[in-house]
RNA sequence: GCCCGGGUGACGGAAUGGCAGACGUGGUGGACUCAAAAUCCACUGUCCGAAAGGGCGUGCGGGUUCGAAUCCCGCCCCGGGCACCA
């Protein structure tokens, strides 16, 4: 495409200005308010596509209208560079993760800055940046000491593909590995993890305060999962303890303690502790066999198994029963895989009649159904929906529950409990501790050794970081390679200097993003992570950007990381929440899919770069829809993307002087044309200032094609000279953020100095104002005529030009108006 | 199953109670040109009509209102998230 200006030059020239005169750095001390734009700094595969383009485009507008706003707007970037493509690719070429990344972020940085996209680079970080992993370890080693992180041995997420145990965030709802889509089967192993769940409440009540799109929250709120209810003991029946032996009782956990008299049987996990207790000798082989096949099975098998169908061969009866403590009676005990060890007691009451997966277990094993919440009328009948309720209603066959509502009996319930002893109300959690220990070598070493006398000691501090050693096996073995190099394993005890061995696991890298946006704040910091008061100028962030698919696994552990560091005193304790606002943009879709490199339809945006240019594609992806939405990569696409180029051409013919399709401006008394011009300018100032602010660009790129199909033909005919130079002017400031290259290039030609350091226009309401608006005569809701009115015009004015129109006349055709609606000067309504 | 979004011309979208379809893409016609490109101008929801003009029209069915793409109720379809969590 024929282009009207030397795009690749001018665009080259202003990346370059604005890194050599560091226009976008800015310090603490900065004497303009403070402001924290941040994208999620991206891991480094290579050049920048489609998805960060669009990414950093919208941060680099945020950045550059702040500025412009008179803000000191920090614009940092880096790369979250430890990650598993590093290792893969070592493992198949035998070139060194850190060679690699390094070259991929030197090509990532490269096509970052040839969007336009401005940061202040002196504050880089890169995640395996030996700097970097010395903080990371030194917070590991604070969480360490404070009882946040711990070692502890549980069935935990295996990935055979990346060889490697994930956190539960990193299993899909279908059992599959969120990186590798392999199956994660279960494995009992000695790990890592940190203890989030000591932050549940306050990670869901901080939800409420965050300008967060509403299903993110729902999102994270989903996967806290609190819910309230009650433990209580179920006595074996047998062993309560009159007969000498030790007495025995099966805790279980409900959030419907309300529906207790409709317990007909209970039901422990495979996994649970009582199981070989509660078998007796004729069951065991039933008990066992089920046992076996639970342990063997993946979640994935698990569920799919699920249904009234196949529940038959999920559950054994174990040949005991409990005492219900509401009722006195017994009930029969079985286990089943569809009660899970990992959530509350893993032991539950069964109520078939109030619960769908006790009633479909219940119909499988021919157990009994007693109805505590009266089903609406037919609900049992032939045809009726049948099977469990579990709507509102009043309390039934439950003595002195009867009659309540729900609510009330489970308060009642759970006060007769803890008055008789027999339990408590409680809260659970779905949330997890997360595992943060990885098989891998391209990650922060976890800094601690084993010695045989004094357990798991920390790495002394001055020995800190403990890197990655250079000499060992890139082999997927299940193991960490780390363990592979006998330098790096063996090692002394810093306690008694005794032999002692290195921690060989790395720590998952959502650990190197939990904290990066609060070095970023202060990466100078010799003896700290980052200087807290500094932290706390600058933090919270105050626009948060990146991708939906980080709803969960990054903000839930960025958020964790911001509490426990400040209650570690590493940040102002009153920081609980680190990014205030969050902007989730939309994804690139092609044929229906992501785009992305594993599916293989990429588009590469370089070829657009040395094409139509960086301004161009910016403005597309500004202009092609609103930004929370996705974007669908067609055979249009192309067109759209030069007509924006085309649509550069045109403000760049407008505004550069010496183009001969500018007319020779006037001077002097100002015509009825001039003064509309300007009433345009300072209407489009006030409008696109309005949608930067509700962040509809889309609709602000359209004002300013708008503006430009108005003023083209004025400059082209007989334009004022003031009136032409405001209007041009203002138009280039408003697209300074979204196009920066055209804009700096011709507001330096047309003024010599530099755009970006002006301030944001400001319309003047008195000239923006309308002399006459348009209002619309409707007769019974449909439009009659449309008169020419003054903005001020009074209801009897404007009632009285309605009631006078020839159109309005014509279709009343002699009917009286029943009533007439009057809204000045917008609209008149006569209804007959 | 549950929880979010969403459904408007050929296409991306605009309008959040008051002229439906701004802006752009595509299309058609025209100007300029020897010609093409570029540029500029006009038209472009649908039906009836030569035109003027009029009817219809925002997934479907109802409702509220003087007035509904917009608010309410019910349904259909599409996209996403969650899901043996007791």
């Amino acid at each position: 495409m024929a282009r009207a200006y030397d795009v690749t030059q001018v665009e080259k020239k202003w990346q370059q200005r604005w890194a050599d005169e560091g226009t976008y750095e800015v310090d603490a001390d900065d004497p303009r308010p403070p402001s924290y734009v941040l994208t999620m700094y991206p891991y480094p595969s290579g050049p920048a596509h489609m998805g960060h383009v669009r990414n950093y485009t919208f941060g680099d507008l945020l950045v550059r209208h702040r500025t412009m706003l008179g803000q000191a707007v920090l614009s940092p970037f880096g790369f979250d560079s430890f990650g598993l493509p590093a290792e893969n690719a070592a493992i198949k070429t035998g070139t060194h993760p850190r060679i690699f990344t390094d070259a991929r972020i030197d090509e990532l940085k490269e096509s970052i800055t040839s969007l336009g996209a401005v940061y202040d680079w002196r504050r880089e970080i890169r995640s395996h940046d030996p700097e970097y992993i010395k903080w990371n370890q030194v917070i590991f080693q604070k969480l360490l000491a404070s009882g946040l992180a711990y070692r502890a041995n549980a069935p935990v997420n295996w990935c055979p593909g990346c060889q490697t145990v994930l956190a539960n965030e990193q299993v899909l709802a279908d059992g599959t590995c969120e990186r590798s889509g392999d199956i994660v089967i279960k494995r009992d192993l000695e790990q890592w993890f940190f203890r989030i769940t000591k932050y549940a409440d306050e990670l869901l009540a901080g939800l409420d305060d965050l300008d967060w799109p509403e299903r993110v929250k729902t999102m994270q709120r989903n996967w806290i999962g609190r819910s309230e209810g009650a433990e209580y003991d179920l006595v074996v029946e047998g062993r309560d303890g009159s007969d000498g032996r030790e007495p025995l009782a099966l805790r279980v956990f409900t959030t419907r303690p309300d529906t207790s008299y409709g317990m007909t049987y209970a039901v422990v996990a495979p996994e649970h502790p009582m199981v070989d207790e509660l078998t007796t000798p004729e069951h065991r082989s039933d008990v066992d066999d089920l046992r076996k096949r639970a342990a063997a099975s993946t979640d994935v098998e698990r569920m799919s198994e699920s249904g009234a169908a196949s529940l038959a061969k999920r559950g054994a009866f174990t040949g005991s029963s409990v005492v219900n403590p509401f009722t006195g009676g017994a009930v029969p005990v079985y286990v089943a895989d569809y009660v899970l060890m990992g959530y509350g007691t893993g032991a539950i009451m069964a109520v078939p009649a109030e619960d769908t997966r006790d009633w479909d277990f219940a119909q499988a094993y021919g157990l009994p159904v007693v109805r505590t919440v009266q089903p609406p009328e037919g609900w049992d009948d032939e045809g009726g929906p049948g099977g469990a309720y579990t709507g509102t209603g009043e309390k039934i066959n439950s003595e002195w529950l009867d009659g309540l509502d729900i609510p009330t009996a489970k308060a009642r319930a759970i006060e007769w409990l803890e008055s008789e002893g027999i339990g408590e109300r409680t809260v659970n959690y779905r949330l997890r501790d997360w595992l943060v220990s990885r098989q891998r070598f391209w990650g922060c070493p976890i800094p601690v050794v084993y010695c045989a006398d004094h357990g798991i000691v920390p790495v002394p501090s001055d020995q800190l970081p403990v890197l990655a050693p250079d000499d060992v096996e890139f082999l997927p073995t299940g193991e960490s390679p780390l363990a592979t190099s006998a330098e790096f394993l063996n090692t002394t005890c810093p306690e008694c200097g005794g032999t002692a061995t290195r921690e060989t696991d790395t720590m998952d890298t959502f650990v190197d993003s939990s904290w990066y946006f609060l070095r970023f704040t202060d990466p100078w910091t010799a003896d700290l992570p980052f200087d807290p008061e500094i932290a706390g100028h600058w933090m919270p962030v105050d626009q948060y950007i990146g991708g939906i698919e980080h709803a969960i696994l990054h903000l839930l552990y960025a958020r964790f990381y911001t509490k426990a560091l400040a209650d570690l005193g590493l940040v102002p304790a009153g920081l609980r929440e680190p990014f205030a606002r969050l902007f989730t943009q939309g994804m690139i879709r092609m044929d229906g899919k992501k785009m992305s490199k594993s599916k293989g339809n990429l588009v590469a945006p370089s070829s657009y770069l040395t094409t139509v240019g960086a301004d161009a594609l910016r403005l597309f992806h500004l202009f092609v829809g609103p930004p929370a939405d996705d974007v669908d990569w067609t055979d249009q696409t192309d067109s759209v993307i030069d007509g924006c180029g085309r649509y550069l051409d045109r403000v760049w013919r407008l505004a550069v002087p010496g183009d001969e399709t500018v007319a020779v401006p006037r001077t002097g008394e100002l015509t009825g044309e001039d003064v509309a011009i300007r009433r345009a300018t300072h209407r489009l100032v006030d409008r696109v200032t309005r949608d930067y602010e509700r962040w509809s660009y889309n609709t602000a790129v359209a004002a300013c094609m708008e503006f430009v199909n108005l003023l083209q033909p004025y400059v082209r005919a007989d334009p004022n000279g003031e009136v032409a130079d405001e209007a041009v002017d203002s138009l280039l400031l408003l697209l300074a953020p979204m196009t920066p290259h055209l804009a700096a290039e011709a507001w330096e030609r047309r003024h010599g100095d530099h755009i970006h350091l002006h301030s944001w226009p400001v319309a003047d309401p008195e000239l923006a104002a309308e002399e006459s608006v348009t209002m619309i005569v409707q007769v019974n809701g449909k439009v009659r005529d449309r008169i020419e009115v003054s903005p001020t015009l009074s209801e009897q004015e404007a009632e009285g030009l309605a009631l006078a129109s020839p159109a309005v006349v014509d279709a009343l055709a002699g009917r009286a108006p029943k009533r007439v609606i009057v809204r000045p000067p917008k609209l008149v309504n006569i209804v007959v």
